[in-house]
RNA sequence: GGGUGGUUGGCGGAGUAGCUAACGCAUCAGACUGUAAAUCUGACGGCCUUUGGCCUUCGGGGGUGCAAAUCCCUCACCACCCA
């Protein structure tokens, strides 16, 4: 892997860079689309490409679970099991196992908003403090055992399992196995994450035999000094590059905070890859902040409740699935040039999602991915 | 003409004396950030001062009962059977 800063922003830490790997180059910024299961929902490999994705993420808990990764490696890896000859990431899993856990009970998510408050935050710090941990996991200084959400089987995942993994599904880029604290988890409990998130980074490290380009993960979710301190140490590794994840937050400043702190620890010459974020109107700010990379499951997900991403020069959601879009003839976005913009037109869109045909999923998942990859190309060049 | 069964909110459909007319569909609203996610939550007879309260409603009318979608009478309509 190499990565090349094209051009730097006088105004932000933003910048242009070029990100090579086996498969191909990135342009960055760029936006990653989300294919979890080794597919972009509702798109081919083929229309993924049309929808100019440069690289996709895909995920070591899933693909381990379904079809495992034994499967994948004889088929000659993720690339060719997914006719995908372009860059690939895949994630180490790590967020999936506590997401289905603490996430389960407690909401693990991005950001700490009513929703997730709402899930009784005293009881969770209680519960993680006084070591009752969710059932479905139990996080010791290895890794984390839990339960299969496809079977039941009870299941370990750890720093060295997930480099395993990872070397046979053969990604461009993998990720180092972290814990992802809820955002209900107190200062105390995060710090002590913090604790096996960098213990497992250095094990990732010395575990990886592949010549697969390592990204170490940032923790400290919305703790300014932990985000210093994570930052500090993930640094100093021998990591080809950095992802960013965990939570942020009650808001958008404090975001943009947190990416302050940690960037600014990190080596300028390494790309930058910011876990799981990506609203409309993230866009701009996280790639002010100097992040060359991102994925979401936004667009994609939207997508299939009907969600449009509109208006390349003001972004904003709008919901197709409303009865009124029947009687709008226009296309989603006159200047975005994607098929669906090109060759469709609104209302039909709507009907399709009103009558619940799956059609809708595709042109709409289409359309979102090439419209926030546009945007997230203009706002690099901004 | 006779008989049998039926008629429940926008639709389907439970309920056969008393508890909030269950449930499903449709509709409407909201949520969603490293996807257990083509999902979930809520509303869905009306009105109000909406953590509550008042009224209305099970084809129409009448009756019995403290109390009726539920029992009785009658009318209308639908389905099937007999003539």
């Amino acid at each position: 892997m190499e990565f090349k800063i094209i051009k730097k922003s006088k105004r932000s830490r933003a910048r242009l860079g070029l990100l090579k790997t086996q498969n191909g180059v990135v342009e960055t910024p760029c936006f990653v689309p989300v294919a979890t299961q080794a597919v972009v929902k509702t798109l081919t490999s083929e229309e993924a490409e049309q929808a100019k994705c440069q690289i996709l993420i895909a995920n070591t808990f899933h693909l381990h679970l379904k079809p495992g990764e034994n499967i994948v490696k004889k088929s000659g890896g993720l690339h060719k099991f997914m006719n995908w000859q372009r860059p690939l990431m895949t994630d180490s899993g790590g967020f999936q196992v506590f997401s289905l856990g603490f996430g389960k009970d407690l909401g693990t998510g991005k950001i700490l908003n009513a929703h997730n408050a709402n899930i009784k935050l005293i009881d969770a710090d209680e519960s993680i403090r006084s070591g009752n941990q969710p059932k479905e996991v139990k996080i010791t200084k290895d890794g984390v055992y839990f339960n299969s959400p496809v079977d039941g089987r009870k299941l370990f995942l750890g720093p060295k399992e997930s480099i395993k993994i990872q070397e046979d599904l053969g990604a461009d880029i993998i990720f180092s196995f972290d814990e992802c604290p809820p955002p209900s988890a107190d200062y105390k409990y995060v710090k002590g994450s913090l604790l096996k998130t960098h213990e497992w980074a250095k094990i990732c490290l010395k575990v990886k035999k592949s010549r697969q380009t390592l990204f170490g993960i940032v923790q400290g979710g919305r703790y300014k000094d932990l985000r210093m301190e994570s930052a500090k140490f993930i640094a100093s590794l021998d990591f080809d590059g950095f992802g960013i994840g965990g939570e942020f937050g009650s808001d958008k400043k404090q975001m943009v905070a947190m990416l302050h702190q940690t960037v600014k620890e990190l080596p300028d010459e390494k790309p930058r890859h910011l876990l799981g974020i990506g609203y409309l109107k993230d866009m701009e700010s996280v790639i002010k902040q100097g992040i060359d990379s991102f994925d979401c499951t936004i667009p994609t997900h939207y997508a299939r409740r009907g969600m449009a991403f509109i208006n390349l020069k003001n972004p904003v959601k709008i919901d197709l699935s409303k009865k009124s879009f029947l009687n709008n003839k226009n296309p989603l976005d006159k200047n975005c040039g994607c098929f669906v913009c090109q060759e469709y037109k609104i209302n039909y869109i709507t009907h399709l999602f009103r009558a619940k045909e799956i059609t809708a999923l595709k042109l709409l998942t289409f359309h979102n991915l090439y419209f926030l990859i546009l945007l997230s190309k203009k706002s690099g060049k901004k």
